[in-house]
DNA sequence: TTGAAAGCGCTAACAG
DNA sequence: CTGTTAGCGCTTTCAA
């Protein structure tokens, strides 16, 4: 009977995972809804994702939410009718995506990444945006920053909240009103305009992402506005082109290893019948200093 | 009866995909294998790929070769073992994936996206490297550029390939050996180390991606070595990226959504049935004439 | 037109 | 210890 077992699978058979799911009552696969596969934080975090769940005999269903609240309920609803084990959730709004994220919960373990919802219990992975945005602006003032401005698109309300709570803290900084739009290069670029017809420049543009940043630094560029002599810029998130731009931004590096390893553990857990209350994590994003934010030398 | 039906799907039914799927002998899944996630063209890519499958009714398992050749045929098998209805593949190597690329055929459709396996008969969608190497050789030659080099990850063979014929044509070009290492920025930097313990740089670098591009620009930098003024690059893909960097990237941009909607167009006809010989559809380029390769005003 | 039954491939439970 | 059976939820087929 081994023999025959042996025999037969080593001549290609395979088990049908369709019906051992339905039996089970489990498929194997857990979805991940994110905002946009396109941003480089979201791609490197799912990359990583895709390289823990693998050792769990996991595979990932992918929903691109385009940052659109009704996509991604309705990207949820697609990925629970196949059944999904579990679910990623980066969720497009801090608000808004609330019922979708309940609903989600309804049927099975939802970790939520990155973003967190308003008002909901749910586990949740992600980095620390007090410590990040306080890293930052203690950053800034220390080289020489008077007047922030933070720019951001509009789901970063945990990031917009940790710099107006912190901006206050720090001693000598003054902050301009807001700047809100999308998570996108051309946002960046558009908030320089919009900055620009102010009357005048703030000392550091805080934004809430690298992606802006690089559109910032673009629209200064275009201007001939030099960074960081006459203004400093800086990011958010560590992904690799702010490393490879000109001038490189200071940013704040989330490490994504460890946010997908920490969101995995979390999972294995519920998967494994953890029904302890919601776990937050929140892991400390790490300072890289460099040239967007350096200090003037002469002045 | 009808009643009852609308009643009770209102009430929150939902059919059971996996009984369907055991049934009906078709999950409305469908995988993608690509060697990179984070590389910014794939990520598009998958994104758009995403959004025309959306519309189909099918949702894409996710898995990440990490460019190896086992890890691909790995996963291959699992998502076959998952029963996809179909197979996205980027192939990581235009030799070593036959194996794995045979396998998944005979258990559905493949369509290969961007790189193409020698020697076996399969569907493909991919740009026109011909044209894009034309093109690019064509523009820097017009710049005066005469030594030329190409520095690229392993698996562009065709690119490759395209580049060595091309050079041939277009008169005054001159190419050194062509340098081979792996999809990355890390790459583009140590080629630009590797081509300075040569005796002098060439008038241009040619590069098999935008990403190694822009390792190039930067080892460059590093060493005070002035782009476009003492050598020109080149990218390929059109990511994002290469347009805000500095200096921008001049590169052979790839119609990604042209692209996916082909791959997606195809499919759709396989999934119906047609048993036609394999379709391969090589979309042209488009050049993107950025600074990294202007021509030098005063000479 | 409506309803019952069979079976997709698996595994847990139970009988021999 | 081995072998049979029932049933996961669906859809197709065939009968009433």
């Amino acid at each position: 009977v081994a023999a025959v077992n042996t025999a037969v699978e080593q001549l290609g058979y395979r088990r049908n995972r369709v019906a051992q799911a339905l039996r089970a009552r489990s498929t194997g696969l857990v979805g991940i809804v994110a905002p946009q596969v396109s941003n480089p934080f979201f791609a490197a975090l799912i990359e990583a994702l895709d390289r823990e769940l693998r050792d769990e005999d996991l595979e990932l269903i992918l929903a691109d939410s385009r940052a659109s609240v009704e996509e991604e309920a309705r990207r949820i609803q697609i990925l629970v009718d196949h059944n999904v084990d579990a679910l990623f959730l980066i969720p497009t709004d801090h608000h808004l995506s609330a019922p979708a994220l309940r609903f989600a919960q309804r049927s099975g373990p939802v970790v939520q990444i990155d973003q967190q919802v308003d008002g909901v219990e749910s586990d949740y992975v992600g980095v620390d945006n007090t410590l990040g945005m306080r890293a930052i602006l203690s950053h800034v003032v220390e080289v020489g920053a008077r007047r922030v401005i933070f720019v951001s698109g509009s789901t970063g309300s945990r990031r917009r909240e940790a710099f107006e709570t912190e901006v206050r803290k720090v001693k000598g900084l003054v902050a301009s009103p807001t700047l809100i739009g999308t998570f996108s290069v051309d946002f960046g670029q558009e908030a320089v305009a919009q900055l620009l017809r102010r009357r005048r420049l703030p000392d550091a543009i805080i934004c809430g992402a690298d992606i802006i940043a690089l559109g910032v630094l673009r629209g200064l560029s275009d201007r001939h506005i030099d960074v960081p002599s006459q203004v400093k810029v800086t990011g958010f998130d560590g992904i690799l082109f702010a490393e490879f731009c000109e001038p490189p931004i200071t940013t704040a590096s989330q490490p994504v290893e460890a946010i997908a390893g920490e969101a995995v553990d979390l999972l294995r857990a519920r998967l494994s019948g953890d029904v302890s209350p919601p776990h937050r994590h929140e892991i400390a994003p790490v300072l890289k200093v460099r040239r967007s934010s350096r200090a003037i030398e002469a002045a």
